[in-house]
DNA sequence: TTTATATTGAAACGAGCGGTACAGAACATT
DNA sequence: AATGTTCTGTACCGCTCGTTTCAATATAAA
């Protein structure tokens, strides 16, 4: 064996996660990297690679520390008008109180749709397989209401959520606005 | 006076629009557009003055030759089912049949909102007038139709226009799909 | 304590970036 | 034809980028 490294992964995996979330990817610089991680980029590089291998990591743990927890609600066997609910106020909730310049605002797949993922297929399907589960997670909270139109409800919300991620670094009232549409047209499917 | 310029602004223009639609403003390099436009960045620099200005133009190119153009129908008085049914079918048509590969897959303005317009002030006045008139286009034709939820419906289908723009490069045929449901909001809306 | 191995920091790499300087070419004016 | 102004091509600027090199450092095992 030999010497034993000196940082945490995770918290180093976190912090390159934030600056990619604000910056995307080709704007986080490897000096904006190092920075926020306190790490330097030689053991930066030993430990992930590349900075692409950096942002992989940092992307699987946006995966399981972000979008997982927002999920889970809807994803829960019996799912429905009140896990919808609570779903869209969470999420409204964090675009209405979050500070302007904080780097989590949006959603850091959402700006790799229409970045990175454009001309690099890996990307794109890792935007593809969040898109994919966020409309399973709500078509299984819809499966308790009423059965028809289920397609253009899916596609309803889910383009509200994602709208919402779009407008959350342009226009945070107008971000929130969508998310409350999105509560309000649950309860005109899920009558009490 | 003295030498003229030997090419067409409006044409460099739009090759270099294209060049921005299709990589971004930071994912366009002086020698992509270069050689999009076929003229020397020396004469790019003494038309538009920077890179910013060349992009500038190319923006206000896109406004007045693919958004405006689009919103039109949306826009005339007495506009209504007629008209949102064509405004969603013709970009239904539009993502349906570009190349997968076109630069303008899309839309510039959308792409903006998670990359230059997250740090640039002036860019995201330019995405959020875009997201008004799109907003404001909208009411209009839906001021036709029953009168309650104007501004849920306003959302809500602004909201899959933006999306269908969002996920026009990562799954074209759920980018259709989004667009095809507007219109079954519509028809739904607008019962003949 | 020595040895072997793994991590770290500093410095530098070549490549590509946006932007510029300048000389020559082109043309309206005189 | 001569002149003055404007446009254009070449070549280069300083800078930043992601990546690599290498020696110094630290530590687990012998």
């Amino acid at each position: 064996m030999g010497r034993l490294q000196t940082f945490d992964s995770t918290t180093v995996v976190q912090s390159a996660r934030d600056v990619f979330w604000d910056r995307g990817y080709d704007g986080a610089s490897l000096a904006d990297l190092e920075t926020a991680t306190g790490v330097n980029r030689s053991s930066l590089y030993h430990a992930f690679g590349s900075k692409r291998g950096l942002f992989d990591a940092a992307v699987a743990d946006y995966r399981d520390t972000v979008i997982r927890p927002r999920l889970r609600g809807l994803q829960a066997d019996g799912a429905g008008r009140q896990e919808l609910l609570a779903y869209f106020d969470e999420l409204r909730e964090a675009v209405a109180t979050l500070p302007l310049d904080s780097p989590r605002r949006g959603c850091l797949l959402v700006n790799c749709a229409t970045g990175l993922a454009t001309h690099d297929e890996p990307a794109r399907e890792v935007v593809e397989a969040y898109r994919t589960e966020l409309a399973a997670a709500l078509r299984n909270a819809l499966a308790g209401g009423p059965a028809e139109n289920t397609d253009e409800r899916v596609r309803t919300l889910a383009s509200l959520s994602m709208s919402a991620m779009l407008l959350a670094r342009v226009n945070a009232a107008e971000s929130a606005a969508l998310l409350s549409t999105a509560a309000d047209q649950v309860r005109a499917w899920f009558p009490l």
